[in-house]
RNA sequence: GGUAACGUGGCCGAGUGGCUAGGCAGAGCUCUGCAAAAGCUCGUACAGCGGUUCGAAUCCGCUCGUUACCUCCA
């Protein structure tokens, strides 16, 4: 495969060429959900970036297989909850069994990334459903030393992996500081290490989520299922895993020494990929912080700091409109900015589907030739630079005037050559709906009455019944939907 | 305290040594029955102070400020 994607790898802190271990096959795992709560917008991020990075692969030519998995289990806590089960502690205050709660966030999780236009996974493997892969895994460990049980639960042993190996590489970690600045926490007492972490945690009499295994009735530790999950269906080594940055450490950190401590191979991806976070207020968005504002919150408008609602393309444009790499900071601003841009890419996309090239006129001029062929070629540029689609966006812009004037007849479309044209016309519609995944969010059906309106302004127009005219217009305008006349004619457009 | 980042014009947000980022907001013009849309034009930038260099938003140092991870979190 012959293209120049380069991925910045945590691993190395480096942009890296991209090559796949098999080409033309892709493995890419991204650390997905833990379905006790309805996503917010923090959880839209990596989502949307990783559904960007599988789109474009599949544009370059691999062949994806794309694992999301769903956390259902075990998510320890050492603080107030006194190692509850987080799924377990919403249960019982509900009444309802955990995998009740379990269904209904993931259903939840999956109307809202379809909203965003977020493609499903190949795989979405369930921590519930991989417990004997875990097992698995945990008895290797054993084997090879690097764990020990104690009390029906078993702890991977940091000290003595990070003999042989480096604890802390992807976070730059040292684990003389990491020892240093340990705080006594309760429950530890069976650690050997205050690093060492749990691959497997013996359940308490009231734990009600729990599973036989060979050292007690209990839980996988929270680290285990990805590194279980992205083995069974990805193998021992394959190309990227994303996450988001919070995630670096220890949650991935973990994951690179489990692989490594069970089946000896190094680092478990290549690629290490992680997205920067959103922030509100210059602050972290997140479930324990209470500043978060849900998906379902955005779409509707129903929270108290948004002034508008903003649509699932709108967020997603928003997110787009950043690089992944750099914090995005929340805005009414931001957001309704973003929504303006994206109606303009859309009206774009719209003008180039009506754009007919006219027959037998080829008069290509060289400049404007070679102006358009420039332009559409930067479309694809930034995003083989570590994925900027920020810059993608910019370049489409650029594009979008030209368009823009193709169609009020400032640019004449016969100064390029046929081709040209279908090239800029392919590359504008795959960039935006083949990788930036931005769809239509009017209905087709309100788009066929709209032209009927339409032909009804066109008459009153004729008959300078300027009433009317602007009865109509008023009348589309309260639905979104501007006029434009033009010396070409009617047409339409989604009000900015 | 340890580790990792960041600080760009009214707002958001690209940019890893020289070539207009882009969007939103604002001003003007063209077009128009009036508009709208679109196009064109315009303005205030690179936290501060030093240094390297022919040349720095971009490299180095210091100062100030902000954030993240180290504890569940995308």
């Amino acid at each position: 495969m012959n293209h120049p994607l380069s991925l910045y790898n945590t691993l190395t802190r480096t942009k890296e060429k991209f090559e796949p271990l098999q080409s033309p096959f892709v493995g890419l795992y991204v650390c997905g959900p833990t379905v006790y709560g309805d996503a917010h917008l923090g959880h839209a991020r990596p989502y949307i970036t990783f559904d960007v990075m599988r789109r474009y692969l599949h544009h370059l030519g691999y062949r994806v297989r794309y694992v999301r998995n769903i956390t259902d289990v075990g998510h320890l806590q050492n603080d107030a909850d006194h190692g509850e089960d987080k799924i377990q502690k919403l249960a019982k205050a509900a009444q309802l069994e955990p995998m009740e709660v379990v269904e209904k966030y993931t259903n939840s999780f999956h109307r809202d990334m379809e909203r965003l236009n977020v493609l499903p996974p190949d795989i979405e493997p369930r921590a519930s459903g991989h417990i004997i892969e875990q097992i698995e895994m945990i008895q290797e460990i054993l084997a090879n030393g690097l764990a020990y049980e104690a009390n029906g639960s078993v702890y991977f042993d940091v000290p003595a992996y990070n003999k042989d190996h480096r604890y802390g590489k992807l976070s730059g970690r040292v684990i003389e500081d990491l020892l240093a600045n340990t705080r006594e926490l309760e429950g530890q007492e069976e650690k050997r290490s205050p690093l060492d972490f749990a691959l497997w945690k013996k359940a308490s009499a009231t734990h009600i989520m729990r599973w036989p295994s060979p050292w007690s009735d209990g839980f996988p530790g929270w680290h285990l299922e990805c590194s279980a999950m992205s083995r069974k269906y990805l193998g021992q080594q394959f190309d990227i895993h994303g996450g988001g940055l919070d995630l670096m450490f220890p949650h991935h950190e973990c994951e690179i020494a489990q692989s490594q401590a069970s089946h000896n191979h190094s680092d478990a991806a290549r690629f290490w990929v992680h997205n920067n976070l959103i922030t509100i207020n210059g602050k972290k968005m997140g479930k324990s912080l209470g500043n978060f504002i849900t998906l379902g919150e955005f779409f509707t408008g129903s929270h108290e700091v948004l002034q508008q609602a903003y649509s699932p393309m709108t967020v997603r444009f928003f997110i787009l409109q950043a690089h992944y790499r750099s914090t995005l900071d929340f805005s009414n601003e931001g957001l309704q900015a973003a929504r303006k841009g994206y109606l303009k890419v859309m009206n774009g996309l719209k003008i180039l589907n009506q754009l007919q090239y006219p027959a037998g006129a080829e008069a290509v001029d060289a400049k404007a030739e070679d102006e358009i062929r420039k332009l559409t070629a930067d479309l694809f540029v930034p995003l083989n630079d570590d994925l900027n689609t920020a810059k993608a966006i910019a370049a489409l812009f650029n594009l979008l005037k030209k368009v823009n004037s193709m169609h009020t007849g400032g640019f004449k479309l016969e100064t390029i050559s046929p081709e040209t044209f279908e090239q800029m016309r392919a590359a504008y519609r795959t960039l935006v709906t083949d990788i930036l995944g931005l769809k239509e969010e009017q209905t087709a059906s309100a788009q066929t009455l709209l032209e009927v309106v339409l032909g009804f302004y066109k008459e009153a127009k004729e008959n300078k019944d300027y009433a009317k005219v602007d009865a109509i217009r008023a009348q589309l305008k309260g639905q979104g939907i501007v006029i434009k006349d033009m010396k070409t004619g009617i047409d339409w457009a989604y009000e900015e």
